[in-house]
DNA sequence: CTAGAGTGTAAGTGCGCACTTACATCTCGC
DNA sequence: GCGAGATGTAAGTGCGCACTTACACTCTAG
């Protein structure tokens, strides 16, 4: 009898893997011989676990998606939930996109004519919407959740934009979140 | 003696087909076989006007960015200029990015790697905040135009995400522009 | 022990890309 | 009208890409 087939474990090992390559490179620049190299293995076995290069993205902004909502979760379960979006905010202020989920973002936006990312993306911003609304929902104050929640998510856009480009200091991220993204959460 | 050097204005001709191309096929998915048929040309006449297809996105950019700044420029000299920052917001609801400046924008993030076109899309952000607190600056009741201007930036921003991946209909977007977007910009 | 599938290594393959070359043709100033 | 450079056409060129093939080796279950 062969050897018991492994693939599912060296997928979930590899993804961070390529979750960086694919954020350091875009998705274009990520060539397949560059994210083999990050791997430590020929192209070969890469294309042994997916079918292709698009699926390995696929695989990636899933990935990320995940991990930035287990993030929230937590958030959600270990303080208390009242102020689950203030903390939230804060580290938003705080965080300089190490996870690269912008970068993949903006790999994937520039790509989204290919019907499967598109809506692997759209799936993502709906959920994380719903995530985000859900939370304003329980403040009082915020008039309409709904749209604020699509604020929120621009404010955290313009700011891995800033980054990006280098357009303004952690500082003003910082105060960006606190003093527009605050009053937006129902926080003042 | 030759013909006179028509270079200057067969350019200038060229940028709205180019951009349209960049807007719509990405920067890696606008192959230089494509750009020329869009164009009309061969392959060979682009490569006459510009050095390379880097040099001819950087055109795109430099005339989207131009062609922004010339409508903004328009609203503030010909209507009021107090309520010019209203019209823009309304425009901005109702728009459904036909410039394509949006895509351009996205694909010119995630090449963002490549130091030119980093810089080029620094100073376009930079450019349009500074307008745009400008204008914000006028409001009195703007408490930090500086922040408001960004946040702005990032409401147009994921309008243009939504947009793209089919987030939230247009009346959501005029509704986020309104009744977000006007109390940024002190208008209530 | 051994069959059979998992794993590793290395060398392709064909294609499409950015960019070039070669050369014929047109158009303008003189 | 003629010479020189602008414009047009068409065929490359080499390279890097996503993806494959071939084949040797390893591990596990029966």
């Amino acid at each position: 009898m062969p050897r018991p087939d492994r693939s599912d474990q060296r997928r979930a090992e590899l993804i961070p893997t390529l979750a960086a390559a694919f954020a350091q490179l875009g998705f274009a620049g990520a060539t397949s011989a560059k994210l083999a190299e990050a791997c430590g293995l020929a192209e070969n076995q890469l294309y042994r676990l997916w079918p292709s290069k698009k699926a390995m993205f696929l695989a990636v902004i899933d990935h990320l998606y995940r991990m930035q909502e287990d993030y929230w979760t937590k958030q959600l379960s270990e303080g208390d939930p009242a102020t689950a979006i203030a903390r939230i905010l804060e580290r938003e202020g705080k965080e300089r996109g190490s996870t690269g989920l912008h970068r993949v973002l903006f790999a994937g936006l520039s790509a989204s004519d290919d019907p499967e990312i598109r809506s692997e993306l759209n799936a993502m911003y709906k959920h994380f919407h719903r995530f985000i609304s859900g939370l304003l929902k329980r403040q009082a104050s915020v008039a309409d959740p709904d749209l604020a929640a699509w604020a929120l998510i621009g404010l955290g856009t313009v700011s891995n934009i800033a980054r990006e480009l280098d357009l303004f200091p952690v500082a003003t991220q910082r105060k960006l979140m606190r003093s527009v993204g605050g009053p937006m959460a129902g926080l003042d």
